[in-house]
DNA sequence: TCTATAGTTAAGTAAATGCTTAACCAACCG
DNA sequence: CGGTTGGTTAAGCATTTACTTAACTATAGA
């Protein structure tokens, strides 16, 4: 992989990881800081820092900080991107098996006429 | 990630990679085989294999060799489980939403209650 | 002001990834 | 049979990943 990686890839791939699928899903019920966030985990604090970047880098989540505390929250504009690209592919898989339905469907019709 | 990834972990994994990405897509069109699939590609023929091995470890994509060649096509319920995870982190995401509204909405009555 | 808390940076490491080339097998075809 | 086609296996290599520990900064509170 030379080339750098697409938003896509970054969401796809930082999904691809249980760590980061849970803290998503956490995030997903409202904000929390990395403390919160850490804290279900048995890994290092800075290893959730760096979920936490990759996560960012995505696009998933955001974050600022107050005061010494940063608050995290899921950016759900990004997880609506995964969605319809798989929404896409199940659109075509389900257009060409209507496709094929229609051809079934005429290949009888000629059989019936044939008969 | 000492322990063994999870279905869920292999098929975002799978298509966190831009080239596994457009064989979801092609093969979401119709089936393939492993040479159409690779005919796109600069990558050696062995390189587009190990990709087709991530997808077919992952559910993705199935296929079965008749002959020499083999033919390839996507698993359309893996896909499914891959959008009903994001499916349901945007619904949790909206129910959040609601009661955040409900909230405030009372929060409101009350301060006319007050004035 | 002192200290605990919340987070950050840097550096190192073992394992996984995404490729490559070389060698190989098995099926179809003239 | 002998060559071409379609696919497979094995080995090697550079890069990326997912952690670790150690050291550090900045804010909040007693």
């Amino acid at each position: 992989m030379l080339n750098q990686p697409t938003p896509l890839d970054r969401v796809f791939h930082a999904l691809g990881d249980p760590t980061r699928r849970e803290m998503v899903d956490r995030l997903s019920h409202g904000p929390a800081t990395v403390k919160q966030l850490a804290e279900p985990y048995a890994m290092s604090l800075p290893a959730v820092l760096q979920h936490l970047k990759v996560l960012e880098a995505s696009g998933l989540v955001t974050s600022e900080k107050v005061g010494r505390v940063r608050t995290c929250r899921i950016d759900h504009k990004t997880l609506d991107h995964a969605g319809d690209w798989i929404a896409r592919r199940q659109a075509s898989w389900e257009r060409r098996l209507d496709k094929l339905g229609e051809y079934l469907a005429a290949t009888a019709d000629e059989q019936n006429e044939e008969q």
